[in-house]
DNA sequence: CTGTTAGCGCTTTCAT
DNA sequence: ATGAAAGCGCTAACAG
């Protein structure tokens, strides 16, 4: 049990001064003499010295620990984000919680409590699909938790996100179908009481306007998130009285059920049918090669959503202004050509 | 600020008894009544008060803190075996630090002096695929701290893993190919530096010698773990002197490439050529739904490692007997049928 | 069964 | 610029 048990104690009686001189030394602060600093330093190396997080945090009562709440980590885009998330937190000196609400809200709001018990200085939630009221999060108003939405966000007042374009999204996706001749194009979109799924409609909508395509509600298909449901998208897509040549897919994991079963029945995609999806799962780009998707930047997502929680962490209580970041999602258009393997943090 | 600051000296005061009875009630030790008991425990109740680990941790000097590294949280079977480590930790009160060697032993190395200065009481890890030689973790050794290999081993004495059979694997994976009337079978392996490659290999070389198929080296193609190197990986089987009807994958990674780039030039899976490969990746099963996969039971992986850790956590330093666990992949055969959406933990 | 006492290792006034 | 002293909140001897 030879645990490495070096204390600024060790430090200061060895070197003939007091353990309070050491501590400061140790932080770096500017009220020690460069010199014993040097000294000190020095000494804490040699003997292999390594700061004991827990009785430092006990003592200026933060944890350096941020909870993260997604509502399935083996998804792309949440397993990226948390990559991210990872990083800076890890960079800034922060351990991270990572908690799965797997898209209920009773877990949700269990986790919430779990969090605040290990008393987090701050979280990171993207929202269950359940998820229509904000009851649960009051606690960490209550406390003056900060925390900050990123992804799937929830439209109540005075909260910091970092999201991408939906509406954007839905537009550029759109336009591109449109501008590859398609007349009737599917909407695949996905529970509306999530802003991304409304906003992403809209920019279906728009553009449909802009080009004056005529809008035709039976094109809206809205189901779950689950494949099974984009199975049961795809024959409502087959029964409808108009020869689809387009689907914009918001709903990645349902498109993929879509996919499957279009193919089964000798559709071709993109010849017959064509397809703009979100790559939050890399499925939707591989299924079909030759598919254009709305790459979703979720590494820098979860980067971006991390410095911004931890800058309201440390302005403190003061002034918790709350703050919005829109990223920029990315049309890639695919002719049939390989996705290249992404070997960047992703 | 209104931080909840009630502890275990307000409970003791309001209730006329010391701190040290209240703690220990708090820890239901059976050394307090249980009237006493019950009567912290409201009292507890009615004021929210939640324990504060950071005083608790540094007084028992434990962190209750594990550390996974994996290569890269994004890669399917590490995210859920990462959800499978989370759940199980939580349940026995553990926290969970996570990180991504990236596939690189510089990473791992300073990953693991991370985990150190973090005081993890345990690490478990999934090697990168540079990794050969193991002096990094000779830290963890000397502090006594436990660690427990998963997926991606190693070959040093006396240390745990858990583990899936890619012996076994290898062998159903080719059996069933053989099975099928696969002639000419060609192997796609991975860096050989890494045991589960080398295992599945001798899974592939057995079942050829059972079924006395003859084995031709230049069917075996190893690469890294690279979408890229399974595009090479193709083109070398095209220009094979023999006509190939047969791929056992054990590189997931590269599979993608391969079957993407045999699909661009033509070639229908599995009519032409049939495929089994590793669904570490989901994707690879959709990009041919019919295709037969070698599932990995991640979030079993995870669970399972997370709960041998901790056991080991528990005893001490003790015996700290090494123990291997072996769990048993599942070959499913997909007539292209839909794949099922596993809405259970993964 | 309960109280007393003494820290875990660090930071942070307050002196000097 | 450094030291002395107090204490973050909890647990664990040791008494009784």
């Amino acid at each position: 049990m030879e645990n490495n048990k070096i204390t600024i104690h060790d430090i200061a009686r060895i070197l003939k001064i007091d353990s309070s001189t050491v501590s400061r030394a140790l932080n770096d602060s500017d009220r020690v003499t460069q010199k014993t600093k040097d000294k000190i330093l020095a000494k804490a190396q040699e003997l292999g010295y390594q700061r004991n997080h827990l009785a430092s945090n006990l003592r200026k009562s933060k944890t350096y620990t941020l909870g993260v709440i997604v509502p399935r980590i083996s998804r792309h885009l949440f397993s990226s984000a948390i990559a991210g998330v990872e990083e800076t937190a890890y960079k800034m000196g922060y351990n991270v919680i990572i908690c799965q609400s797997l898209e209920q809200l009773e877990r949700e709001r269990n986790i919430v409590g779990t969090l605040l018990a290990n008393r987090v200085d701050g979280v990171l939630l993207s929202v269950s699909m359940e998820t229509i009221n904000y009851d649960h999060l009051q606690g960490l108003k209550q406390r003056n938790i900060p925390f900050v939405f990123f992804d799937r966000h929830c439209n109540i007042s005075d909260n910091s996100n970092v999201l991408i374009d939906d509406y954007q999204a839905g537009f550029d996706a759109t336009e591109h179908l449109i501008g590859q001749g398609c007349k009737h194009i599917v909407h695949f979109s996905g529970p509306q009481n999530l802003e991304i799924y409304k906003n992403r409609l809209k920019g279906y909508l728009s553009a449909l306007q802009i080009y004056d395509i005529e809008f035709r509600k039976d094109l809206i298909i809205e189901s779950r998130l689950m494949e099974i449901d984009g199975v049961e998208n795809a024959k409502l897509l087959l029964e409808l009285p108009y020869k689809i040549d387009g689907i914009f897919s918001a709903n990645d994991i349902a498109a993929i059920g879509a996919m499957q079963y279009l193919k089964q029945q000798g559709i071709r995609i993109p010849e017959d049918i064509a397809v703009v999806g979100f790559s939050n799962e890399p499925i939707s780009a591989l299924i079909e090669p030759s598919l254009t998707t709305i790459d979703q930047p979720g590494f820098k997502i979860g980067k971006t959503a991390t410095t911004l929680l931890i800058s309201q962490i440390h302005e403190g209580a003061t002034k918790m202004k709350s703050e919005t970041i829109i990223l920029k999602p990315n049309l890639i258009e695919r002719k049939s050509s390989l996705r290249k393997f992404e070997s960047g943090n992703y």
